[in-house]
DNA sequence: GCCAACGTTGGC
DNA sequence: GCCAACGTTGGC
C-alpha cells in the first residue's frame, strides 16, 4: 500500500542555509531542528517523496522560494551528539535521541519568491487554520494541505 | 536591532 | 505540577 502524497513546508534563514545552497549540494540533512513538535512533524508525518515549500525567513521579504522533497525517512540527528555543535544536547543519547531529522532534495527554485504579504493576501483561500500567517506561530515545520500546497503554487 | 510571542527549563 | 525566568524565533 502506498501512502496518499504529503506536503510540508520547512523554513530556513537563508544567511544560514538558502535554497541555492541546496542546489549546490543537492541534498541535504535537515539538522538543527530542536522543537518537538516540528520534530514529531519529521519522524511521524514524513515520507520519501513528500512535497516541501522551501521559505526563506528572517529575510527581506520573508516568503516561499522553491520546492524540494523529502528525501529519507526520519533518523536521528547527528548533531545532538556532537559536542562542538551549536546544536548539541546533552539529554541526548544514542540510546535515546531526541531529536530526528529528515534528508531533503532540492527540486526548483522559484522565479521569484512568493512573499509573506500575499501569502497573507491569500489567506481566505488558505484556510484560518494556516499556521504560516497565524500569529504567533513559530514552527519552523508544517504541514501543508493538498488544496494549500496548489494554491500557494499557482501564486508564482 | 527591537521586541512580541511562545516553548522550555528548573526551583519550589 | 505550577509558573517565573530565560532563550529563541522571526517579522518588522
Amino acid at each position: 500500500m502506498t501512502a496518499r502524497r504529503r506536503y510540508w513546508l520547512m523554513k530556513s534563514e537563508p544567511d544560514a542555509f538558502s535554497i541555492d545552497d541546496l542546489e549546490r549540494v543537492g541534498t541535504e540533512p535537515w539538522t538543527g531542528v530542536r522543537n518537538y513538535q516540528a520534530r514529531n512533524f519529521m519522524r511521524d508525518g514524513m515520507q520519501v517523496g513528500d512535497g516541501v515549500l522551501f521559505y526563506h525567513s528572517n529575510t527581506a521579504p520573508p516568503g516561499i522560494v522553491g520546492t524540494a522533497t523529502v528525501a529519507s525517512t526520519a533518523y536521528p540527528d547527528p548533531t545532538q551528539f556532537d559536542r562542538d555543535s551549536g546544536y548539541f544536547d546533552p539529554k541526548a543519547t544514542h540510546e535515546q535521541p531526541r531529536w530526528h531529522l529528515v534528508d531533503v532534495a532540492f527540486e526548483r527554485r522559484f522565479k521569484r519568491t512568493i512573499t509573506l504579504d500575499e501569502i497573507k493576501a491569500h489567506a481566505d483561500d488558505l484556510g484560518e487554520e494556516f499556521p504560516l500567517i497565524r500569529r504567533g506561530t513559530r514552527l519552523s515545520v508544517l504541514p501543508v494541505s493538498a488544496a494549500q500546497w496548489r494554491h500557494l503554487l499557482s501564486l508564482e
